[in-house]
DNA sequence: TTAGCTGCAAATAGTTTGCAGTTTT
DNA sequence: AAAACTGCAAACTATTTGCAGCTAA
């Protein structure tokens, strides 16, 4: 992990600033999604922070990711074909590839689609909250044919 | 609904080079995709049709949409802050806008994302078989303070 | 004929929630 | 001190699946 957590950092007060209250676990949590671009699960960040701080509940996990969702912090990727939410905490705009064989979810920032977010909010009178723009299909590697398919 | 749905339909011949078996339950299924733009859910297109389709179940219809995505007829939209899936067998590259207040999904073909798709293909080396395009936020109606939450 | 579909009911699994105790503000 | 959060376990519900009978091709 690359982000500071420490009580003054970039994190907690973004985490104030949404007005979200700041706990342990919602540290752990916020800044392991910061520090990553798998485009973790529940599950997933789960496991990966176990370890590191004893007693997280998994429901803690689904409850916090909820509310960094609500309060604009994070956003949510839905289904990637495993059946389960992947997030993501950057939130500059860009295009998400989801494999369908190995259900990996990439970032892709070869197209500009920042304007898009612009005319749409102009055009359709919603008040936007978020995006979730993903482009779905079979990756390179799971292409070769040589390619064993990746652990689900 | 306004598609035929004879023997010789439009939508048969589609299922057919699809390679999906044809039965009156897929049809049925289809072709009330085609004929609305309301990206309904699996247990809403069940409701809808129940009580023409006597004895129609909704597993049938879980596996029928699963079919029909898969062999690229129909696209499967995720979660629209209901819990469940939504579809749509328009498959003319557009916007969806999902209002996270009444849960609808709408079309938006205010701005054009036809090259979009072509340009991921190129430059990512996906295989694409779909897109999942969409801008969440609060949809005018709901914005209003007058509105009432419409149901879920 | 036969592979594949259907309905039903049961199973699966991601996500949410009630509660009692603890922590943040 | 009040309001909100946490862990645990139970509950919820969307979706999938096993099976026996039916049907499209």
């Amino acid at each position: 992990m690359l982000v500071s957590t420490g009580p003054d950092s970039v994190l907690v007060r973004r985490m104030r600033d949404a007005g979200v209250r700041v706990t342990p676990q919602r540290i752990a949590i916020y800044s392991a999604l910061i520090g990553t671009d798998a485009h973790p699960t529940a599950k997933s960040l789960y496991e990966h922070l176990s370890p590191g701080v004893p007693s997280l509940s998994l429901a803690t996990v689904y409850n916090t990711l909820r509310t960094l969702v609500v309060h604009g912090l994070v956003h949510e990727l839905g289904d990637a074909g495993d059946g389960c939410a992947h997030y993501d905490a950057d939130l500059t705009p860009h295009v998400h590839l989801i494999c369908t064989c190995c259900h990996q979810v990439r970032d892709f920032f070869g197209v500009s689609i920042g304007g898009v977010a612009a005319a749409v909010a102009e055009e359709s009178g919603y008040r936007l909250q978020g995006a979730r723009l993903a482009y779905i299909g079979i990756c390179p590697q799971c292409s070769e044919p040589t390619a064993r398919r990746p652990v689900v």
